[in-house]
RNA sequence: GCCGUUGUAGCUCAGUCGGUAGAGCGGCGCACUCGUAAUGCGCAGGUCAAGGGUUCGAGUCCCUUCAACGGCUCCA
């Protein structure tokens, strides 16, 4: 989860219970195993978490927390915290540091860092060289700069809970060894516990991978592949909805369709970079009469062709070319997430050409359509950031050229300052051909994402050769804009089936209506309604199965459906219906035409109400 | 990819000490014809993720692989 208290969070009581129970659960884990090499204990934003490197079992394999360690750790911490033991502040310089932890290999790399003034004691890098401290409590004496509460007891002994055991790197990278991390979640108080512990109860109900079983979205099949989603006709109908979206909206906004193959030939992605940058994120070739074909992770080397297709003018650009693309891209098997993250992808792609002097108009046109977006959509919990390059990584993870890196970077500011648009930036996260934009969202569990994307490059239209003649009749190469506000099928409907809960907006809704009979001797009547709905283009059916009527209405519930339109004698006499709402609202005797009429209404304006 | 956990019917799960598999929901059939969130009865449905091993005997114990889940790393 987020937390937006940025200002000074140590000073908050609950970030010093959080940070002292870290240092509680290292005492306790250093009791149970003597042998353990600490690393670092921080709070975060529910709890805290503490890595450890218990070392080696006989057999050579990394030992590791089994759940009984849990128990008797989270045991051994409250009584710990019974004993009501003051943390103890002190100063010491290196060499006392040193000695102090000479046998923590782990807190003599952090102790170095500080030495030189890099690092703090969690690793992040720090301006001013800062003091080295330590914090001791009863039996255990930790590198830590504190603040703590002021003894063990002010830690609530029944207002926290050891939630898991994980493997992490040391530092975060993943050419380090890999720690074993437990994470606690700590509060105030046990009715705040409690209302976390029930506020991530209610966020499982509305996983996305959950709700997209229920309401028969997708599926996975093990025989498919993994990250490979099968679109069921329910999640048919909400890609074809978006695309639909896409498509209005993209044309009112001057862009042109376009159509691409999902492979293409070796050449093709190394001219584009993306065999040099990106192999690592592409399935492996397959080669055919000694040719060597990819599937494609992006669709931008494909418009450049359309792009270089003829001679471009001046009075062509800005260029604007979308398609919805599918892209594959081989995710690490562990870094698979549902429908969030997965290896085939439908992208709400689209690639602006535009000469420099046209660049902050598109950039902005394209934040004025996210925003759209969101608006129509009621996404209002989003952060959007700056990515930009790092030296370090020219020529490697980026396009060496600094100097472009620099001024595109500076235009994307200047863009966004222009347009009073808030953003954060966020060093090193670019893409390998220029700065970007990316709409951060947060799933129903608490992972971040990036939804949306909106990304500069100066790059790779000059790589493809792509000019237009400008108003002096000489060659000009133009910049790219690639964009994805409505981001890609998959992550898009992830999102939104979490964002609603599965309670889709009409619009969007697989089922708008079902017409339930209350009797068989409705039922032609039903199905006449269903029929005229369906006749209109609203997506309706009757339920003439021979269950109860009240059965009937709460499986049209459990699947969300927005409207049920309830028929017995009373209807058939007036040609009426009995609205139900699905958020349990009715309207009795409803003519059947004004339904009708505010079926299509609320259809046509993409309402967000029933 | 790495660390940990888990794989039993379409779904959610039970299965004791190792003795050849069970429930609810769902599906199908029959009966019921009902006014705003579950009508009753019956039937079908399983290579216990896959492969190997230990054992007289494995859903259960061991190994390998695959997949999912919680994290780390990485991303739309």
């Amino acid at each position: 989860m987020m937390s937006n208290h940025n200002q000074a969070p140590e000073q908050d009581q609950l970030y010093r219970i959080r940070h002292s129970a870290a240092h509680v659960m290292a005492q306790a884990v250093l009791e149970i195993y003597p042998e353990a090499k600490i690393a670092i204990g921080p709070p975060i934003d529910t709890g805290f978490y503490y890595d450890f490197d218990l070392g080696k079992t006989e057999e050579g394999k990394v030992r590791t927390f089994s759940s009984e360690d849990l128990e008797q750790i989270e045991k051994r911490m409250r009584q710990i915290i019974a004993g009501k033991h003051p943390f103890v502040f002190r100063e010491v310089d290196a060499a006392e540091a040193r000695a102090l932890f000479s046998d923590q290999p782990y807190k003599l790399e952090l102790i170095a860092g500080l030495e030189k003034g890099e690092v703090d004691e969690y690793g992040n890098e720090v301006k001013d060289k800062p003091a080295i401290s330590t914090y001791r409590q009863d039996t255990f004496e930790d590198l830590c700069r504190g603040p703590h509460v002021e003894h063990t007891g002010q830690i609530p002994p029944d207002s926290f809970k050891l939630m898991s055991v994980a493997g992490a790197y040391w530092r975060g990278d993943e050419h380090n060894p890999m720690l074993q991390r437990i994470y606690g979640t700590a509060w105030r108080n046990k009715k705040d516990l409690n209302e976390h512990l029930q506020l991530l109860e209610e966020a499982k109900k509305r996983d996305h991978r959950k709700l997209g079983r229920e309401l028969e979205i997708f599926i996975f099949e093990e025989e498919v592949g993994p990250g490979l989603p099968l679109w069921l006709p329910n999640g048919g109908v909400i890609i074809q909805e978006l695309e639909r979206l896409a498509v209005e909206v993209e044309q009112q906004a001057g862009y042109q369709r376009v159509k691409s193959p999902h492979l293409a030939k070796e050449d093709l992605f190394l001219h584009s970079g993306h065999l040099p940058y990106y192999a690592e994120s592409m399935y492996p070739p397959m080669e055919l009469e000694g040719v060597r074909y990819y599937m494609k992770p992006m669709n931008c080397p494909f418009h450049h062709k359309i792009f270089g297709a003829k001679p471009r003018s001046y009075r062509d650009l800005p260029l604007r070319l979308a398609e919805y693309g599918t892209c594959y891209r081989y995710e690490k098997s562990g870094e698979l997430f549902g429908l969030m993250r997965v290896r085939s992808m439908q992208m709400n792609d689209a690639h602006i050409y535009c000469g420099e002097d046209q660049f902050e108009q598109e950039f902005m046109g394209v934040i004025g359509l996210y925003r759209q977006y969101f608006n129509l959509f009621g996404i209002d919990r989003y952060v959007m950031r700056l990515s930009t390059h790092a030296q370090k990584g020219l020529g490697k993870k980026y396009v060496d050229n600094q100097r472009l890196w620099l001024k595109t970077e500076d235009m994307v500011r200047r863009a966004m300052d222009n347009g009073g648009v808030p953003y954060v930036e966020v060093p090193d996260e670019a893409a390998f051909y220029g700065p970007k934009i990316d709409v951060q969202i947060w799933s129903a569990i608490g992972r971040e994402f990036t939804l949306a994307t909106n990304q500069v490059d100066f790059a790779v239209p000059a790589r493809f050769d792509l000019v237009f003649t400008n108003r002096e009749g000489k060659e000009e190469t133009p910049l790219c804009i690639h964009r994805a506000p409505l981001s890609t099928h998959e992550r898009m409907i992830g999102f939104l089936l979490e964002h609603y809960a599965g309670a889709f907006p009409v619009w969007l809704a697989p089922e708008q209506v079902r017409v339930i009979p209350i009797t068989m001797e409705h039922n032609e009547y039903a199905e006449r309604l269903a029929l005229e709905l369906q006749a209109t283009g609203v997506r309706s059916d009757a339920d003439l199965s021979s269950e109860r009527m009240n059965a009937k209405i709460r499986n049209a519930q459990l699947m969300k459906v927005p409207y049920m339109l309830v028929v017995g004698d009373q209807e058939v006499a007036n040609h009426a219906v009995a609205l139900r709402k699905r958020d349990g609202s009715r309207i009795n005797d409803l003519p059947f035409g004004a339904f009708l009429e505010l079926v299509k209404q609320n259809i046509a304006s993409r309402s967000s109400d029933l």
